[in-house]
DNA sequence: AATGAATGAGGATTCATTCAT
DNA sequence: AATGAATGAATCCTCATTCAT
């Protein structure tokens, strides 16, 4: 074998390499575009500059490729996020701020369809389900858990209901991202997914703030027994 | 017409009237169940225990049956919010929370399942969405638009950014919601959403309440002139 | 059985006579418009001001309604010809004219459409085909073959193939009616039947003169044999 | 690429490329049985030796089919007939028979159904209509157009009212082959369209002959101003 | 006699998947 | 490894016809 045949070679071993990843990405837009059942396995071909018969050499079917597509895409921000939280010692709520700014970037990029399309899917896909419970919504909510406890015991925060406060804390994200890659796209009513973190945050400021004297305080008290 | 004709055409337009219902309720469960797009209409009309052919008498389309959905099970909810913000003069935090406990009350009923429907449909249906847009959205950010105005203007809330805090007041009923009708079917990782909306509520009333000297102002002092 | 109840149930019974001329009627507006196989029968039904029920009460069916509205449209005009044709006894030339003007005024009313609506539908209509030949094609030429035998007998016309004649006759009048229903109604490309009908005559007055020394004879004269 | 590869590759296209014009001669003969709505794609598939699916490949939709038997079926007669005009120089009267006998030929093929088709199916098709209009009609048109003009110029024709005489130089050829495929196909009354064709030429003959004496005069001269 | 609610067969069109080349 | 022609199941919607009232 000449050395050119064995770079030709090689290249084509790289590029026999790269393609799932590039039919994936190909497929994650036109997933993020028009959902799972209504994107057509040939758009998805041509994007990737393939046929439709070469997906099949890669992918058993189109629910595996979204398969892929979504283990693909969503692991690597994971994983920075849970590293800024190791490392960084800034204040919780600084470092809350920066996590959902982080995230909410997402809502501009292909990704940011995924969740919406997980949405969509979770019912016909309850295997997939599991591990996106489990690797992404589990792992993600992991580093909320972890901010908001540390805050509570370093003091910054006030107790609250951890579990259930990462929810609150989350959800104008999770909503930014789906509002995005739904109706924004065909329908005026926009809204900035950065000042809405902002003032999300400003909200979150207060809320979570350990206060003896809020202007808060008196209305629940009157509650009494509730 | 005799006695008993009247009672036999009353009892056909009784029926007649009692058809378009019936076959809107039949139709939300399998919305609710399989989405828009996925659902068969046959399968609406085997459940309204009807024939496909009678859809066609009452909806022009699929997309006329979904949108009678929406009007039968969304609209009503938002008049009642809409009279109650009209008729109610209790403190606006009190009021909030009231609107947030009904809404959240949709996540237990295949209602829950319309909002996660339009999410995910929203794309595909331009009209659908259009629609959507229309005669819910904006008419239910319409209802906390007023009420954090009136709050804001009553001095009960501080001055916020009205049209973002909208956003991140209703986000965490809308998650709610979503996850009910997506992961929580098939996947333990259950949440209740009374306790959601509770600790939410709390959280508002710490992020908004007026405050001179809460405990979270440094920060924000500190960084000026942003 | 008061005076009042027997002139009601003469109007009824007249009603109930009227009737089928009526549907009938309207069937011929609708069909004239869309054919037959895109006619619905409710749309006639409506037209006529009744429901598509009712209809089935007087037609076993729609072909049974199609062969009405035939039956029932086009016999007069016939009759007129052949009556025509009896009594006058003006030059033949000019009784052709008269014919063929009475006969193209039809393109302007629905009539006109009948004869559209038999070619298409002949070929699913074998029978009604049969009925239409024998009672108005055959009639109807039966009328040009005896104008056109006159006028040869009288010394009007020359000699010609009698038979074939009678369509070259016929054909441009079908056409105009034909072009009416069909093309006209849609695409700019109009054209006037009364004026079609003159130049015709023309050139048949020419056509079919006794001539011993037309400029025509010539070329024929040459060809010789054939 | 290989010699044996190039041959595959060679037949395989052939097979592409014929296989439009195979499904097209298919579809033209269920045309032509029962029309254009009638014809179930189902039927034109089996024909063809395809599936339904198969269809698709090739043709966006029936209409599209449709527009493609006439493409294949009619334009060329008439860029043939079109060639003729312009090449020939033979007397004008000679011309026009020759063309009116190639073209009343088609009545005994299944293209001859086509004016059928469209004459039934403009209205509920105007997209159709239109393209059949332009395409074939006013092409066709201009031919005859062209040959009267000619012979007007040449002073082998006397002046005549060309547009109108188009008409009535076309309709009895365009009437057999109406006939032909309706009534004809379950109904005696036949007639031989070569003979019509002749017939009619003979007459034309006369009725366009240039004729300072002709036995026509008379009457019209009488009626003066008209 | 009239109604009109209900039916269900029927056809165009789409697209994931297969397989011969 | 790649192609792309072929497939056929799946689904929306229409409308002639029936029949209980």
């Amino acid at each position: 074998m000449s050395v050119k045949e064995t770079q030709r070679a090689a290249r084509w071993r790289r590029r026999k390499e790269a393609r799932p990843a590039e039919i994936a990405a190909a497929a994650l837009d036109c997933f993020a575009e028009r959902g799972f059942a209504a994107t057509r396995l040939d758009d998805v071909a041509t994007r990737a500059g393939i046929t439709k018969g070469t997906l099949y050499l890669y992918f058993r079917d189109k629910e595996d490729l979204f398969k892929a597509v979504v283990r693909q895409g969503l692991v690597p921000g994971l994983v920075r996020a849970e590293a800024l939280l190791a490392q960084s010692d800034e204040p919780c709520l600084v470092l809350l701020e920066r996590l959902l700014l982080q995230w909410v970037e997402l809502a501009r990029t292909p990704l940011g369809a995924v969740p919406k399309i997980m949405l969509t899917e979770a019912g016909n896909f309850p295997e997939l389900a599991r591990f996106y419970v489990a690797e992404v919504i589990e792992r993600g909510m992991g580093v909320f858990r972890a901010l908001l406890k540390r805050g509570v015991a370093r003091g910054e925060f006030r107790q609250v209901d951890v579990e259930t406060a990462i929810h609150c804390i989350i959800a104008p994200v999770l909503l930014a991202m789906l509002w995005r890659h739904s109706f924004e796209r065909h329908e005026g009513a926009r809204f900035d997914p950065v000042r809405l973190c902002r003032t999300h945050v400003e909200l979150l400021e207060r809320g979570l703030a350990k206060t003896g004297r809020g202007a808060a305080t008196p209305r629940r008290s009157k509650r009494g027994a509730r």
